[in-house]
DNA sequence: TTCGTTTTTGCAACCGGTTGCAAAAAGCTA
DNA sequence: TAGCTTTTTGCAACCGGTTGCAAAAACGAA
């Protein structure tokens, strides 16, 4: 059993108050009073109940970190980011795995019950519809990895996606390629769909160019696998672009397994540039989406919104770039 | 401003005890005025706040779930474990990441705060005295991928270690090697000295056969390739177990970048068998550690030692087997 | 219908803190 | 040293619940 404000008041002979104020910071004590309380709390190993003071102050510093994806390694980098990100802060992550969750009420009661003061929804793929659940029971939500609507609704940090469709686009078309595919995650998530209509309006420059679609099940290596292997059936495209990198990863592996060879047969760019993907035995082309930016910038967001929760919200956009490496040919000079 | 009991029971013309009893199972509550609070909780959209009980019932229903290596694709499938079976037993998971704490004190403290009702280590790296510092502070904790001491002071959950060191000894003999080396993780973690002491000693029954011995810096992909890559400019072994899965991944890197080929040149066996080491293209021959067995039992071993505080120390210890893949020559029939 | 039992309900105190307010102490000026 | 300000301190109420206890209500038996 903890040691309580009460027990420290009692032994620094000074009333409770006294020791609630030198705890927090701003209030008004005297020097001696503080040095008094100190001596007894560090004594005793006395450190304040956060939960039982969130009763007064309306602050628990939890934030509901909430995934739905833990079978992408990306999904490791963001946590530690978030996790590391949040502590710096005095903010602590209580995770969230909406994995099988289905209804966005459901998970909102939850993290209300903890009276979490906000709420990060970590995930291009979840809809829109649990961001807005937070916001609408009157918690701070930022959506990263979300899509940012022209007239966003919640906060939202993340990348143009539809842009980066068309990089991808470009990436292919650089390579002189006659047949292109998009082999896109999950349909209906909103990064997916962008993906594929930047990739698809960009790819209406070049009208003599074949163009293919299709759609694995999540983003995962699985899914890719599988789908690039029913693909490899018929007749592949010359270069692919794949949903994200770890479904390029399982596309690469059906394409190792049918005796094809990356980037000489086929080509293929992926999205994320996670850190595996710089691995030498992956060494995955890739169009780089600056994690570390959107989760830090996440956390400045949802720091502000601590203070000010009817802050009008906006969507932070960060820049995608190319990152050659070694799955697509390399460019004519 | 979520809406309280006091609210409810306005609104019910009950008393507030009547509005707990009836979110309290086990509380003698009539059907007529449970039907009749349920009601006006329903209309105002009422859920209890779990933090106000927590001070009273001394339960917060949190489980801190600390961790220090957010660069091992391996953490996220124990994460992902982790969450689902802590959220379907109602509780919630905190967050800790410890990488670059060295004092447990600190987290400890941390922890506290938030009156966690249980603490969870999740690391084979983390030395034993995180876990002591828990035990110590009277927090149930449950050291998952520890090491199994013969007088355990805190519960402990995995495997032996020790025995994995020689099983892969075994394995690379079975090969037939001439030489064989241990190419470990952190010196300074418990994982990394068992699973040494039991290579070197199944080994010593071969004295014939050369051994050598170095170590990564940490179990992850750039330290295994780093080492490998020195390790190569001399006189490289023909059968190295590596001490995991991810850092086994990057020694391939190395061996590939150096135009080497395994299992031709050089074979390799890694001890987790994660996910990815199953990717098709990744393909490793490795010990299957039961993660899944092992995270299940942990949680059972936290709720258990939330109701029997005092539950005397016990260690589990699940066993682990060769998974065949390709980075070893086939066994000779 | 009455009386003893059992069940249900409300009161009030408590969990571990915070905070507005007024009294007490300290500081300053003349 | 008196008189006025400013700072420090303690009191007491409150945050959103829970719970032991006793009163009230419901039940059952005679």
């Amino acid at each position: 059993m903890p040691v309580t404000l009460k027990e420290v008041a009692e032994r620094a002979g000074v009333s409770r108050s006294a020791v609630s104020r030198t705890f927090t910071d701003g209030a008004s004590v005297s020097e001696k009073m503080r040095t008094k309380v100190e001596k007894a709390a560090r004594e005793l190993g006395y450190s304040p109940n956060a939960l039982a003071s969130s009763l007064t102050t309306g602050r628990t510093k939890l934030i509901g970190l909430v995934s739905n994806n833990f079978h992408n390694p990306i999904f490791l980098e963001v946590f530690d980011l978030f996790t590391r990100g949040l502590q710096d802060r005095g903010l602590r992550p209580l995770l969230v795995n909406l994995t099988d969750e289905r209804d966005p009420e459901n998970s909102v009661r939850m993290l209300r019950q903890y009276s979490v003061d906000g709420v990060v929804v970590a995930s291009s793929t979840l809809p829109p519809e649990f961001a807005l659940a937070f916001r609408d029971a009157g918690v701070p939500v930022v959506h990263s990895f979300g899509r940012a609507s022209s007239s966003p609704k919640v906060h939202v940090v993340g990348i143009d996606n539809v842009e980066t469709g068309r990089m991808a686009a470009r990436a292919l078309m650089a390579r002189g390629y006659k047949h292109v595919a998009f082999l896109g995650g999950p349909r209906d998530a909103t990064s997916t769909q962008d993906r594929h209509k930047g990739f698809v309006e960009e790819m209406a420059l070049h009208p003599d160019v074949r163009l293919t679609e299709s759609f694995a099940k999540a983003y995962s290596h699985e899914a890719g696998r599988k789908e690039m292997l029913r693909l490899l059936d018929d007749q592949p495209a010359e270069g692919y672009f794949c949903g994200d990198d770890v479904l390029s990863i399982g596309v690469l592996s059906a394409i190792k397994d049918k005796g094809l060879s990356c980037p000489d047969d086929i080509g293929i760019i992926g999205l994320n540039d996670m850190e595996m993907s710089r691995w030498e035995n992956i060494d995955l082309t890739t169009i780089h989406q600056p994690i570390k930016q959107i989760v830090n910038s996440s956390i400045e967001l949802m720091v502000a919104m601590l203070d000010e929760p009817d802050r009008y919200p906006e969507a932070r956009i960060f820049p995608c770039s190319v990152v050659e490496r070694g799955t697509l040919p390399e460019l004519p000079a």
